[in-house]
DNA sequence: TGCCAGGCCGGGT
DNA sequence: ACCCGGCATGGC
């Protein structure tokens, strides 16, 4: 396919995912900094988990740079324990807050005020940080217009026979940055569309019918036992 | 009950 | 340059 056959269809999978899903209001969280929170916190761990964590940090007052600085290991692991992995990402905060206080002093204006790539780099060189989180906190805190890449974009795609030539993630990013128009708010709404899917879909077997992102065949149709979502989208590992 | 969730790091080939 | 085990809770 074409660079254009891929930009029609990608335009045509977000048309539909908007029609069945509407506005995602995304990123879940009040400010960019609780952004960044969220975004570490939420590596390989669902959601409401995570919700848990962050309302302990703010009832404890502790949802700020320099609050959480004050916190030892062990207690602020003790208040995110609800996301699990609490040791490690207990230590991933810390790393972050104190590099984010020694380079910029704490504030987001002069972090966000560099240059995307560059301020990619710094990002992925703190520890806990890698390319997804780095592109969440560049997109959802920063409103950067850089495209994240998840687990549910690559099993999705993947379902729908629109791949990368290799299977990176900068190759994925660019099948979405090379594809469709510069724009934070389109990256934005694509990706949390995305992971609304990804969340509804169901695993059962075999396939639905009236998938709504890749027309079926009439041979598998035939085999398909339940409505969409299904696991049309989400194959296992 | 067992599998999974919006990854990332570090040590071993 | 990959590959893989480890990390841990709560939901279905």
């Amino acid at each position: 396919m074409d660079g254009q056959g891929i930009a029609r269809r990608l335009r045509a999978i977000y048309r539909r995912l908007q029609a069945r899903y509407g506005p995602q209001h995304w990123w879940p969280a009040r400010e960019p900094f609780e952004v960044i929170v969220g975004a570490i916190l939420t590596q390989n761990t669902a959601w409401t988990n995570v919700a848990r964590a962050i309302a302990n940090l703010r009832a404890a007052g502790r949802l700020t740079p320099t609050a959480l600085r004050q916190l030892t290991e062990p207690e602020l692991a003790a208040l995110i324990r609800p996301c699990g992995y609490y040791n490690v990402k207990a230590r991933r905060l810390q790393a972050f807050v104190k590099w984010f206080g020694e380079r910029y002093r704490n504030s987001l204006d002069k972090m966000f005020a560099r240059e995307t790539a560059d301020l990619r780099h710094e990002l992925l060189a703190v520890h806990g940080i890698g390319e997804e989180t780095a592109d969440s906190i560049l997109l959802y805190a920063g409103e950067k217009p850089v495209f994240v890449i998840d687990a549910y974009t690559r099993r999705i795609f993947t379902r729908l026979g629109l791949t990368p030539q290799i299977d990176s993630y900068a190759a994925w990013q660019g099948l979405f940055t090379d594809n469709l128009p510069t724009d934070a708010p389109l990256y934005n709404e694509y990706h949390a569309l995305l992971v609304r899917l990804g969340k509804e879909a169901c695993r059962a077997r075999p396939r639905c019918r009236d998938c709504c992102l890749n027309p079926m065949s009439r041979a598998e149709k035939e085999t398909a036992t339940h409505d969409f979502p299904c696991s049309a989208f989400i194959s296992s590992k």
